[in-house]
DNA sequence: AAGTCGGGGGC
DNA sequence: GCCCCAGACTT
């Protein structure tokens, strides 16, 4: 049972909002349904401190959905490394087509169904870029607002049980107005993001301190509860750095689904014996090196602990589709997995060893 | 209903 | 270390 009707939570939401919200956002200006769009999908699962700068160079890159279309996969996830989830990139450059070839270059921002159905775009985000740019009534259901409805009125349950996330949803009905929709999508994530954050949450100062039943048990902080963890395993390989006589190091492209699709990385092994196979297939008269410093890079569902062999060869004919010599001195628009970026940086142009990894 | 998919921030 | 972040998609 909502502790509050539509328009009285509606009304003390966006007097909160007008004096205390985020107003100067870059996505808030202009909003246009590209902007928001972008911003959108770089939001998911990302804070906003770090996706700011990765917008601005996005959309001084691709001002427009036409632009976009028109780009290589490479250079849209070049602009996507460091990110994260690679799939939003890829289903954003295929969404900016699919919205040129069928919906004439314009997003259909009246049909909460068709916006839903472009790549990567599901129903919160439908919502909140319908909302956000054209003011229509739509609801939205992103981490902060499930953060402020479990705690006004004490949902129990991890909120990503399906049971429990539709019990939210039909919450955010029951709170979203008519009226003033942009504000109030844009209200209720400030409200989640600054004041009712997850660590502190700053109740004195909350247009609800007075109704919320989590504060009137005085255990917001139980909510939302936390997702249940799992134990994380940890996985091995080897990175070749195969390098040539001028400095350049050869990168092999990634499947274009599943972790790191469509990005560049180094040639991975499972282990020793398949990285020599395969030299003594390609690359026979290349010098071998011996195995660097291993290092660990952590992911949501495991842990990669990644060792570095370095190899060199004088001179290799071209490679083939897939494969290419990328020189980390000048480097390309190409989208390259976080450790391997880091790796690369670390490589001096003087030695043919590379020092420990980062 | 559970697993996959990243990298960084905050504590 | 840990948990989480303007979720979507696959199985």
């Amino acid at each position: 049972m909502p502790v509050l009707e539509r328009e009285t939570f509606a009304s003390r939401l966006l007097t909160w909002y007008d004096q205390h919200g985020r107003h100067d956002l870059p996505w808030q200006q202009d909003r246009t349904p590209y902007r928001v769009w972008v911003s959108e999908i770089m939001l998911q699962q990302t804070q906003v401190t770090t996706v700011i700068p990765y917008f601005e160079r996005f959309m001084a890159r691709f001002p427009d959905v036409a632009s976009l279309a028109e780009a290589s996969q490479d250079e849209v996830l070049h602009l996507w490394t460091g990110l994260g989830y690679y799939a939003r990139g890829r289903n954003l450059h295929k969404a900016a087509q699919v919205v040129m070839a069928e919906h004439d270059g314009r997003f259909p921002v009246d049909s909460l169904e068709a916006m839903a159905q472009l790549p990567g775009i599901g129903r919160s985000t439908a919502g909140a870029i319908i909302a956000q740019s054209t003011g229509q009534r739509a609801v939205i259901l992103d981490g902060n607002v499930k953060r402020v409805l479990t705690r006004l009125q004490a949902v129990e349950g991890w909120p990503g049980r399906p049971a429990v996330e539709r019990e939210l949803w039909q919450l955010a009905e029951h709170y979203t107005p008519h009226d003033r929709v942009v504000d109030f999508t844009q209200a209720m994530m400030d409200l989640g993001a600054t004041l009712c954050r997850r660590g502190q949450p700053d109740c004195p100062r909350c247009p609800f301190h007075d109704v919320c039943l989590a504060h009137a048990s005085g255990e917001q902080r139980r909510f939302p509860e936390s997702k249940p963890k799992k134990t994380t395993p940890l996985r091995t390989t080897r990175m070749l750095l195969l390098r040539d006589a001028g400095g350049r190091v050869l990168l092999e492209l990634r499947p274009s689904t599943g972790l790191w699709g469509g990005l560049w990385s180094l040639p991975q092994f499972d282990n020793d014996q398949d990285l020599g196979r395969w030299l003594d297939e390609h690359a026979p008269a290349a010098e071998r090196g011996t195995p660097q410093t291993s290092f660990t890079h952590v992911f949501s569902h495991f842990r990669l602990e990644i060792t570095p062999v370095p190899a060199s060869v004088e001179h290799m004919d071209s490679v083939s589709e897939g494969w290419r010599w990328y020189d980390p001195q000048t480097p390309d628009s190409v989208g390259l997995a976080a450790p391997v970026k880091k790796l690369l940086q670390t490589l001096s142009p003087f030695t043919l060893s590379p020092p420990a990894g980062p």
